[in-house]
DNA sequence: TTAAAAAATGCAACCGATTGCAAAATATTT
DNA sequence: AAATATTTTGCAATCGGTTGCATTTTTTAA
């Protein structure tokens, strides 16, 4: 009774498949199947009726099957260190737009920083077989071997933001070195002398490029650049008060500040007008990424704007051309965007 | 002769099957597919042989011919409005943390406020078959028929943050009308007499309910709310700084100002500070989010804060119970999380 | 009108994991 | 040692779309 019962269930809820639609045209499922693909040897008034005959009996095409038999799944794996910062979700949001446009599936997921987790998350991604990965990476992660049996699949990687250069895979950034040497001159010009710099971990290209172009620019002005002046944190707000709190008590103040990130410049400024300090009175301040906290806190934040949404974008695209084998990758090497000082309040004297 | 060459090289990248595990042991496919998922039938020598097989010969499973039987797809839709703003990353955050622990698999897309696109992503991820769905609605959304094909398939879907009331689904989301209420309630108390709310698009429940609960308080208080003390607007950026200047050009001025979000509630007092006037002097100000720029803008911004990450689980963990049997959706209408109004400097006299 | 060329369609074997049911192997009980 | 019960394993069909090659149909040329 109840089986019986089920069975019309099931039927009810049965999927419509090519062979539905062929029984019902009397053709056979290959011609429905190219049919509906617009292959070029099927007439187009077979074509028309494949396809309202599709569309009457409520048909959709099942891509696990077809996944299965083409091996390939029209899909992007994404990994990315956290979600929810407004930087990665811009980018994201510029990768979805393209994947979305090109009909390709996004898989996202998060190292939360972790470089264990990102290996599990790179097996996941492994595993459904994704057709190609973008990643930027986890800020302690060192060696790239979990990646690995992606280059050996020929699966291509695209890198973003926090790359490393490999020979295979191509890295899509700006040239944070250029970047932050453009920030730290433009407090040389403004007649700095002991620009202090809070940077990020040194494992990852953006701030050890970043510290990089720093010191640079402090060298070719020929200014000193002891080790009392860099703050290594993880950039975040609860840092930036730290940094804070470490100015307070450097027996020599610095007379500037520049951040490897905005939050962290941000809260800094906050924590050190609570000390009674006056900014950019006691001291010009800078930050890297035009977080939108960058103008609103006070005084607004002079920074490095670099565009989020493009990157996605032309990752994506990358990508994608590969996948589609209009461009090889392995082709370019490196994409490096354009990067724009914005000059605010926290450095007018 | 390439074709030769080519056959070998299809050879070494071929992908190690069951069937390959099965002939390395000789013993059948069945067996190797129960062993693989520890089915209580199978001998544990014999299931330990298969796992150590299946490590030596590089075996990973294939999803596509597994879900093309099971009929599953270990995969759940998410469509959000923008995937850029704070909120709405964390909350996908919270998500992924829950469906990758679940072993479920996230797709994502964004409607961009747009409803067209929130059907077409809808289509999109019915027929990539996905086993349930998890929505926020765009702005512009009036109706829900885009998500039928889902209810009449039995595909479960939770709304969250942005929902809709319906019978078959559940919705996540906090009191946003007792909230707003709380918010006008605390400006009231603080002897605010004429408050001017900054309204989103009623379409969306939850700017619809602010505004709901935003009249009911000053009803109970007995103040009028006379229709020119609510400014609607998409809450942008850009719409803080016109609120401004129509509070600006008011004749009679509001003595506090309730925006339905940070962002907007942000711009509108930089901008009113632009024109000279004190805030908290002039105006009391309110927002509504916990935006990460409510604690940065001078003055702190007092607002409401709910919590996206949580949300973002809560939502994931009903789904995927739901999916696995544990729970039933159905069983629940809706689910409201804890907010909390959080006092800063912008109401503090 | 017939032969040849071109276009359209069909056959059937895949892709790889799953699972109901039957069969074989092993364990337990008389 | 035979009979029964219990574990393990295997057979074979199934999921639905794809595609090389053969076949049929239609068009063009002779």
């Amino acid at each position: 009774m109840f089986k019986s019962y089920n069975i019309v269930c099931m039927k009810q809820d049965k999927e419509v498949t090519i062979y539905d639609i062929a029984d019902y045209l009397n053709i056979s499922a290959a011609t429905v199947s190219r049919g509906l693909k617009d292959h070029p040897t099927i007439n187009k008034k077979t074509k028309k009726k494949i396809l309202e005959a599709a569309q009457k009996l409520g048909y959709r095409s099942n891509a696990f099957a077809s996944n299965l038999r083409t091996k390939q799944s029209k899909t992007i794996g994404v990994i990315v260190p956290r979600l929810n910062s407004y930087f990665m979700s811009t980018v994201i949001a510029g990768i979805e737009s393209i994947a979305n446009e090109e009909g390709y599936q996004l898989i996202i997921s998060q190292s939360q920083e972790d470089e264990q987790k990102e290996a599990a998350n790179a097996i996941t991604l492994f595993n459904s077989r994704v057709d190609g990965i973008m990643v930027s990476l986890a800020a302690n992660t060192k060696t790239t071997d979990h990646f690995k049996p992606f280059l050996e699949k020929n699966i291509p990687i695209v890198y973003f933001d926090r790359v490393v250069e490999t020979p295979d895979s191509l890295t899509i950034s700006i040239d944070n070195y250029k970047a932050a040497f453009e920030v730290t001159q433009h407090l040389i010009d403004k007649g700095c002398k002991r620009i202090l710099h809070l940077g990020g971990n040194v494992n990852r290209n953006v701030y050890a490029d970043r510290l990089a172009g720093y010191k640079a620019a402090l060298k070719q002005a020929g200014l000193p650049t002891p080790d009392n002046l860099v703050f290594f944190s993880n950039l975040s707000e609860d840092a930036g008060v730290e940094a804070a709190n470490y100015i307070n008590n450097l027996k020599q103040k610095p007379d500037a500040v520049f951040s490897a990130n905005d939050t962290c410049a941000a809260y800094c400024m906050i924590r050190l007008k609570q000390l009674g300090y006056k900014i950019p009175g006691n001291f010009l301040f800078a930050g890297f990424n035009n977080d939108p906290i960058s103008k609103v806190v006070e005084p607004n934040l002079t920074t490095i704007a670099y565009p989020g949404y493009p990157m996605g974008q032309i990752a994506a695209t990358h990508l994608i051309n590969h996948l589609k084998g209009i461009a090889d990758i392995s082709s370019t090497n490196s994409v490096l965007l354009r990067h724009e000082l914005i000059v605010r309040a926290s450095t007018q004297k």
